[in-house]
DNA sequence: CATTAAATTGATAACGGTTATCAATATAAA
DNA sequence: TTTATATTGATAACCGTTATCAATTTAATG
């Protein structure tokens, strides 16, 4: 069964770059995470792997992974960028705080039943879809 | 009937904030816009009307608007945000072709009311929604 | 194993959009 | 007017992210 560090290394070859020991670092510490990773987290989390390990390579190792699919990233108010993991993952949309950015991921069977109908009212076939729906979380109201 | 102005007015006077010739014009320029606003695009445009109005004022007069519910903030990839008016335009969402550009706009009353519902579930206040269907429309498929 | 070309790394400077600071000025109420 | 206070414009600061570059590592080849 295809993994994650399989896809990523066949993904490098291809490019002709190279499979090493802070790339798949980076990656196995990413997949110890749920939900959205932000970069603090990520970065703090890493450093206890591998302590001296530069900023730029976990930023260039996020965009590799983003660019061969494996993980996907988000742009929130704060001007923060999270990452979300992309792959053995069900689908799922997001509900978002506007206020302090907090998110909740949903699904809902009759949503992606309709967007189907439209799709095929307009003649579209649907590869993909991205549903925010923006708000104020309970505690923000408070 | 009730227009941004007298509202950004009103909203004003309550906070016990200034109305201003700057920020009068800068509301008017906001509104010649139509869709997503870009700051660069539209801090241009108001030095036409005042050669010397300051960064700092656009920022702020747009954090007023966006406070008192006339314009809302995006933030995408690439770190700019983009303001889009929320005042007397109705809403809809969008069907992308992703070959060729295509957008339909649409709009379907059951999806709304399915995002309410999941809403409320986790506590959230829907401000807006912004959903896109990316997928393959009919000419480029031939 | 040794060689070699090229990719990668870590340190850090630079970047760029946005925000904070502050003295001068404008506003609006009395 | 007078007066208190909000606003403005200039600009420095902020901060997440990206570019630069010399030293190092990788992996293909002899």
């Amino acid at each position: 069964m295809l993994n994650e560090f399989d896809l990523f290394k066949d993904f490098l070859r291809q490019q002709n770059l190279r499979w090493t020991p802070q790339r798949k670092m980076i990656l196995e510490v990413f997949l110890s995470f749920e939900g959205h990773v932000e970069m603090e987290a990520l970065h703090k989390q890493i450093l206890i792997h591998q302590p001296d390990l530069g900023i730029a390579t976990l930023y260039r190792t996020l965009k590799l992974l983003t660019d061969c699919g494996l993980i996907e990233a988000h742009s929130f108010q704060n001007g923060k960028k999270t990452y979300e993991r992309m792959f053995h993952v069900r689908h799922h949309d997001h509900l978002i705080c506007t206020r302090c950015g907090d998110t909740v991921e949903f699904e809902h069977p009759l949503i992606e039943k309709y967007q189907l109908q439209i799709c095929e009212q307009y003649g579209f076939t649907l590869k993909h879809h991205k549903m925010e729906l923006l708000g104020i979380c309970r505690n923000c109201l408070k």
